[in-house]
DNA sequence: ATGGTAGAAACTCTA
């Protein structure tokens, strides 16, 4: 099976490119992250058209996460159990046989903003949550724009992004945290190229410069681990015309 | 030295 995510940045924006990679791909299951669509306003009809269901928990303007798949979902949750917050950043689903949780964690802004404080936080009950998640699920995938580079691999300039959001050592502590619950960065189980990044800021040609951060991430459970036989980041939806600024990351799952 | 680009929405905020 394959397990896919990316950060599109508006799901209105991007829906022609979305059918187009699904149609191209033919994921089993598509993740997605700033959808910035209020759920009256999914595109279902569109999704179910191109053969998918489409569960979304989104709101205007900002955040919003949905998972579009070949078959239906079950046990579904669009936030994380206690954590009272108004902003549509998670969405969990048992699908194709495995439990998926499609996370948009907070950019943080910079170090010294609320907006930080809020990510730790956030994060922290998120991996809390991920613990009980793990001892009901032995096959969990917990995928989506994590906002963390987890080591200098990732980070095109590690010392001009040294300390600042996105790459401070209290994040890079945190997803350390997040993969000690008992998770595996599977992009990380095989050999993969230099300068292998998800994000490119708009600005500045960063993209042609080759100027990005990985951050956007597919963990897997130990179980799922053993049927990893990939995964990879498709660059292409990046040269597009009005493009998301992240890219897609997929994983070949053997079952 | 604090830009620059994009999206949504409303003349600003978030990333």
């Amino acid at each position: 099976m394959r397990l896919a995510t990316w950060n599109v940045n508006s799901l209105k924006v991007r829906l022609p490119q979305v059918l187009q990679w699904l149609a191209a791909h033919q994921p089993d299951v598509l993740c997605l992250q700033e959808t910035k669509l209020e759920d009256a306003n999914f595109p279902v009809r569109d999704i179910r058209a191109a053969g998918y269901h489409a569960l979304f928990s989104g709101q205007k303007t900002y955040n919003g996460v949905a998972i579009l798949c070949k078959t239906q979902v079950v046990d579904a949750l669009t936030a994380i159990p206690g954590f009272i917050d108004p902003q549509k950043r998670v969405l969990a689903a048992n699908v194709a046989g495995l439990r998926v949780i499609c996370l948009y964690v907070p950019n943080g802004q910079s170090v010294d903003s609320d907006k930080y404080r809020y990510k730790l936080d956030w994060l922290a009950a998120a991996i809390a949550w991920l613990k009980r998640e793990l001892a009901m699920n032995s096959r969990l995938a917990v995928v989506g724009d994590f906002n963390i580079a987890p080591d200098e691999r990732d980070v095109h300039d590690p010392k001009a992004w040294e300390g600042q959001v996105l790459f401070s050592a209290p994040e890079r502590r945190v997803f350390q945290d997040l993969l000690a619950v008992g998770l595996k960065d599977s992009f990380r189980l095989f050999d993969q190229p230099d300068q292998a990044y998800t994000w490119w800021d708009y600005r500045m040609n960063a993209f042609k410069r080759k100027m990005g951060l990985r951050i956007d991430h597919i963990l897997i459970s130990d179980d799922l681990a053993q049927c990893c036989r990939a995964c990879t980041i498709d660059v292409e939806p990046r040269k597009a015309e009005r493009p998301s600024d992240h890219a897609p990351v997929v994983a070949e799952l053997s079952m």
